[in-house]
DNA sequence: GTCTATAATGGGATAGAC
DNA sequence: GTCTATCCCATTATAGAC
């Protein structure tokens, strides 16, 4: 019978779609881990295969190049960040609320996912040879947009006159720098790793320089 | 005649050691460029010896392996570093006075060796596989000191009582951040690379961002 | 001190059997 | 989809002549 037959067709479809997704996954779990430590050519995928455990030549039959499965890290690392930082700012609400979420936001990113942080940080501090072109479409009008809202502010005398663009520097400087340099940071704590109380105490000083910065108390 | 021989002896080692000297200066000049670029392994010392002018087994005469080169690089970035920020704070100066210059001093160091931040960035943010140990003996001290004077005037009541270890993480982030995240930064403001404007926009804000956050006027 | 030659390894990628 | 075998290239490093 048709219908039979295509039931079992589809159901070992997707089946094997199900499993793909499983070897995907255990394969780009791996990878972020093993670009945030060692960037694009420090990392080989033979090393990424093993760890997920299969054989490089299988890796290649699901990523066909090792630049295909960067990108994808990468892809990944975007996806998250600005679904989490999508209309955070927004020129409506009070400019301190959500400076204050904004500062939550990266900084809960950051320790949520410091692996994500890094990749995308020694890609970006490399000189964006791969991923550049994303960045410009992706990031750069983000970030643009985050500005315009300080900006729409200040031009209603809602927040003190500083400069918007760099004041959003700012911001980002000081938050990613908690995943992104957080193996300096825990030699100076005298850590084994950043903890919760750590990210707390961040908050709470980058979120006072914030406020105080464009006048808000 | 013995001193006529020791007069040539001598000058042929002078001029030898002189022609060494230019050209590991040409070779680490070149290193630097390429290491801020791609990283360690991200860098082929072939591609070091080309631009330097000599040839790869040349260059293996002068650093005896890669990694040899790479710490050189990496001494050369640490000691330049340290010797600007050495001693610029001191508990017995005035609080204002020492965060301006200190503010000033590390935003001076991103503009004019952008390349030496960056080859440190990559380092400590792949997890300093290298260098970690140098970085315990040479920077971490000089961070803890920086920290302690800042305590110092918070336990003297002539700063506002912040926590002084975030907030030195905080003024490293913000002015690091204009050396290693340029490419990021120039794509928001539209230029071709950061100038002198910008730096000077940049010390206005994070100096105001600093003091605000420690109450100083 | 500089060159040629070459070793030795690791890496990305492809072909083709099963 | 997975495996074996293999290619081909780049890379670090060494040996030894000049």
């Amino acid at each position: 019978m048709a219908t039979s037959v295509n039931a079992i067709r589809t159901s070992t479809v997707k089946r094997r779609a199900l499993n793909r997704d499983k070897v995907e996954a255990a394969i780009l779990r791996e990878a972020v881990r093993l670009f945030a430590a060692g960037g694009y050519e420090g990392t080989s995928i033979a090393t990424v295969a093993e760890r997920a455990g299969l054989s490089k030549q299988n890796l290649l039959y699901y990523f066909p190049t090792k630049e295909a499965l960067y990108r994808r890290v990468l892809d990944g690392v975007l996806d998250d960040w600005l679904a989490r930082m999508a209309s955070l700012a927004d020129a409506r609400k009070e400019p301190a609320d959500v400076l204050r979420a904004y500062v939550r936001a990266k900084l809960k990113f950051s320790r949520e996912q410091p692996l994500a942080s890094r990749v995308y940080a020694l890609e970006v501090i490399g000189g964006a040879k791969v991923y550049g072109e994303q960045i410009r479409q992706r990031v750069i009008p983000l970030l643009r947009a985050d500005i315009a809202v300080f900006e729409r502010w200040i031009a209603d005398g809602r927040i003190a006159p500083v400069n918007a663009t760099h004041l959003l520097f700012a911001v980002w400087a000081m938050t990613q720098s908690y995943a992104d340099f957080a193996a300096q940071m825990t030699l100076v704590l005298g850590r084994e790793q950043l903890a919760q109380d750590d990210f707390d105490d961040a908050e709470r000083l980058v979120t006072a320089m914030v406020l105080a910065a464009v006048g808000l108390p």
